[in-house]
DNA sequence: CTCTGTGCAAAACTTTTGCATAGCC
DNA sequence: GGCTATGCAAAAGTTTTGCACAGAG
C-alpha cells in the first residue's frame, strides 16, 4: 500500500476528528486542504484503512456509514433528538462481553457483530425536562 | 390505513415466511399472487407496517434490509459463510438486557438498540470442520 | 363521494467501479 | 519503469417519491 498525500489526509482527518464523520463529510473536509481529491478516493482511502483496523467503520441503520478513529474497542449511540453519535464502553465492568453474551446464547461461534443504541443525550433530556417543567 | 388487498397479501407473506426475506424476495413471492403489484407498493407497505410493529425491519449493514414476522423480541445473527440469517434470543437468563446494559454504563436513556452478529451456522461450521479433519 | 393506496417511472442517496492518467518507490 | 493510486464519471443497488388513476369505506 503506496503513501500517497491523499491518503495520509484521509487518515489523519479521521484520525483527529472525534464527530464520527460519514464519507461525505470527510470529503469535505478533506477537499479544504485538497481540492482536487475525489470522492471515490475518499471511498477507497476509508474502505482500506477500514480493512486494516487504522480506523473504523460504524453502520447506521438507513443512514449513510460514519467513520472514527482508531481507540480502544467501543460502542456507538444515536441521540434521536439531535442525531449526534456517543461512543460507550459497554465492557467497563467485568461481565461477559457481548460477543460472549452472543455465543453462549446462539451455541453458535460469533465472530462479531453491529451494535448501535438509539438514546436520548444529555442536552437533549435537559431540554425535554425543561419543556415539561415549565 | 385502509385494508387493502396488497398490503394484506404483504402482510401475510412476510408473517408466513420464517427466511427474513428481502424487500426483493417479498416482491417476487407477492408477484406471484398478484403480478401487477409494484415494487414501490411492497416498499411502501414494508414500511408502514414495520413503523406499526405488525412486522420488523432488519438492516444488514452493506445489504437490503430483510424483513421479519412479528414475533417476540430476539436478535439476529448472520452467517458469514452462506448468508443465512438466524434468530437469537439474548435474554434467555436473567442477566440484565441489553437496553439496561447499555443504560448502565453510558449514564443515558437508552430507548432501543440495533444489533447484528456475525456468526458461523452449525452446517457452516461442519463443513469447515471436515475439511480441517481432511 | 372522498380519501387513501396503487402502479409506474423517475429520482434520490450511498457506494462501487472502469479507465486513462499521475505519482510513488 | 512498473505497479499502485487518483480523478472523473458512469453505474449499481436499494429505497423513496411525484403523479394520475383505481379502489376502499
Amino acid at each position: 500500500m503506496n503513501n500517497t498525500k491523499q491518503r495520509q489526509l484521509i487518515y489523519e482527518t479521521v484520525q483527529n476528528n472525534y464527530d464520527h464523520p460519514t464519507a461525505d463529510e470527510i470529503f469535505h473536509i478533506v477537499r479544504a486542504k485538497m481540492p482536487n481529491i475525489s470522492l471515490g478516493t475518499v471511498y477507497r482511502n476509508l474502505g482500506l484503512l477500514a480493512e486494516q483496523n487504522k480506523i473504523r467503520k460504524i453502520s447506521v441503520p438507513g443512514k449513510a456509514d460514519h467513520f472514527d478513529r482508531e481507540s480502544p474497542w467501543h460502542d456507538h449511540m444515536v441521540c434521536e433528538k439531535c442525531g449526534r453519535m456517543f461512543d460507550i464502553m459497554l465492557n467497563n465492568t467485568d461481565a461477559p462481553s457481548l460477543v460472549q453474551q452472543l455465543s453462549h446464547a446462539s451455541h453458535m461461534q460469533v465472530t462479531s457483530y453491529w451494535l448501535v443504541a438509539n438514546c436520548i443525550c444529555p442536552d437533549c433530556q435537559e431540554t425535554q425536562d425543561s419543556i415539561v417543567a415549565s
